[in-house]
DNA sequence: CTGTTAGCGCTTTCAT
DNA sequence: ATGAAAGCGCTAACAG
């Protein structure tokens, strides 16, 4: 059924219909019910791919994310789905798996669907406009980085001051007395450098020298913070911060194990107040980076750029720190 | 740029740019050369919408869940993202957060969209088929039910035996030893419904009357097995076997909060094995209910719905026990 | 091997 | 208020 069918059912012209279809005011009240009745008797489903043809837009953005089954992606990409379908866009998820490749084929894809902006969530795509490829694709498409820099001409960003996330945590232990902290890296992302970046400020704002040799480098989840621990326990800290609140656990999982006691022995502090901070024995202090903030900013600037409100401007977030039991 | 720009420029016909962007073999050498220079010097990109327009399909489907941010979801959400991307195609989500209407008007949605196929996550679309407007709106996409059945008269189902998973988990525990088994129900959607039955069926099985008495309502989530745990601790059992990891592990603090030790006083069963089971402490013994697997059939099913390769039936999953720390 | 032409289903001038 | 016609960018017969 098309708007052919149901002009010649109806006996107007496909613009009537057209116009019916779409609440124009210029139709005779007993026309518009005419045809009105034809479209409801076949249910009438409009192409929206010839609508797109037409307005050079299908409504739709693309989230791309490292996967979706982390969380903090999670998260952002659910957000961002409900504010853009409240706004009728629909959205395509794209797990790139951390491949450069993948995301210079989801760049090509995506252009060639004229979506009409695309979300980049994590700082893992920050080299992604230097790409020459991906920077001829996407020249003229929105792009908002949630906490990254996509480093393209209309690229904006949302940032979240990860320096400082840190620095609160480092701060926090301080004050309850926590003189020998180490840190754990785990990812090795821009904001993974910031991360750490605010470990040697806060430090070095305490006067301990040789930040450096206080961090331990770990494989990012659980696994990688239980292997870690052992490092960790032979060096007798009494704080430990980490750079995701997944190694977090598995850093407090490996301590426990080795006898020691948290926050007692060694106090613990994640990044990202995520379900699993609330989910872990003992609960996890944690940096609350505020996702869903993060995320609702990017859908406004994505939306201002795409609807071009010209009012817009990369923006950033302070983080909080989220204080429970580990420390 | 489009197709006549190049072929402009080219010199060639418009059918020949074509030809050498669908790499028919039809075209001359040289030609070709001459038309794939002018495509790359303007790095040209087809348009998708124009090709599906005439395609009749835009190579993509759609995933509907509740909401991603449900791991079970996510992790549902991830392997079809990634099966449909190798084949080509791109996933729309869409979070409907349980609401009918919701999904109501993503069905109607998806199908203006011309999407080749629809994959339903969870049993609680099961009732969608019935609804008129639903029925009418998806009576031509291939859809796919990963864990419920859509009852619609294309739709197709990949089924997981919640009745057994949850027998297998009360058997584990009788063996164990434990006499006095209670059972918490957190959702009502039919797949928990199939999860209580199985709990009912094991208990009739041992012999165990009044199997209704030992139901416990809670809500789903920590905070709901955090609290259900009052009830359970008043009533003294040995296990517990919970229908959601997430709520087990709500269950787990509670009891534990309540002085009690899991799994020596009361062992704990959770269902999903899900990564909470593995982040909480004690680490929770948990039913696991092939997410990969099933979304993965679904992948296969839906394809060939779209493909037509008549090669299809519903089909069903035998979940597994994990045994961990709390049991 | 290449070009011409007719759609794909819709929106949008431009007449009337 | 309604209709005719052009066009969105592409593919696919059909001719040559």
């Amino acid at each position: 059924m098309n708007i052919y069918d149901i002009a010649k059912e109806a006996g107007v012209s496909i613009s009537t219909v057209s116009r019916v279809l779409n609440n124009k005011s210029n139709v005779m009240p007993a026309t518009r019910e005419k045809v009105q009745a034809v479209l409801d008797k076949h249910s009438y489903t409009p192409n929206a791919i010839a609508r797109g043809l037409v307005a050079r837009s299908m409504k739709t953005v693309a989230v791309l994310t490292v996967d979706v089954r982390v969380p903090h992606y999670a998260r952002t990409t659910y957000i961002i789905e409900r504010a853009f379908s409240k706004l009728n866009y629909h959205v395509l998820v794209c797990n790139t798996g951390g491949e450069l490749e993948e995301a210079r084929r989801y760049a090509r894809l995506l252009a060639e669907r004229q979506v009409d902006g695309i979300v980049l969530v994590g700082s893992i795509f920050n080299k992604l406009g230097q790409d020459e490829e991906v920077a001829a694709c996407l020249h003229n498409i929105p792009v908002v980085s949630a906490n990254g820099q996509p480093g393209l001409p209309n690229g904006y960003s949302v940032l979240v001051d990860d320096v400082q996330g840190i620095e609160l945590a480092v701060e926090h232990l301080a004050q309850k007395g926590r003189q020998n902290i180490v840190y754990v890296k785990d990812l090795d992302t821009d904001s993974a450098q910031l991360k750490q970046q605010g470990f040697y400020t806060a430090m070095q704002k305490r006067g301990v020298k040789n930040a450096k040799n206080r961090v331990i480098k770990a494989e990012y989840g659980l696994a990688g913070g239980e292997e870690a621990a052992a490092q960790i326990v032979a060096l007798r800290p009494d704080a430990v911060v980490c750079a995701e609140d997944l190694t977090a656990v598995g850093v407090m999982k490996g301590i426990i194990n080795a006898g020691l006691k948290v926050p007692e022995d060694i106090a613990v502090i994640g990044y990202n107040n995520s379900e699993y901070s609330v989910i872990c024995t003992p609960e996890l202090t944690t940096v609350d980076n505020k996702v869903e903030m993060s995320a609702l900013f990017s859908v406004q600037l994505l939306e201002s750029l795409i609807e071009k409100d010209e009012s817009f401007s990369s923006m950033s977030i302070q983080p909080e720190l989220v204080v429970r039991q580990s420390s």
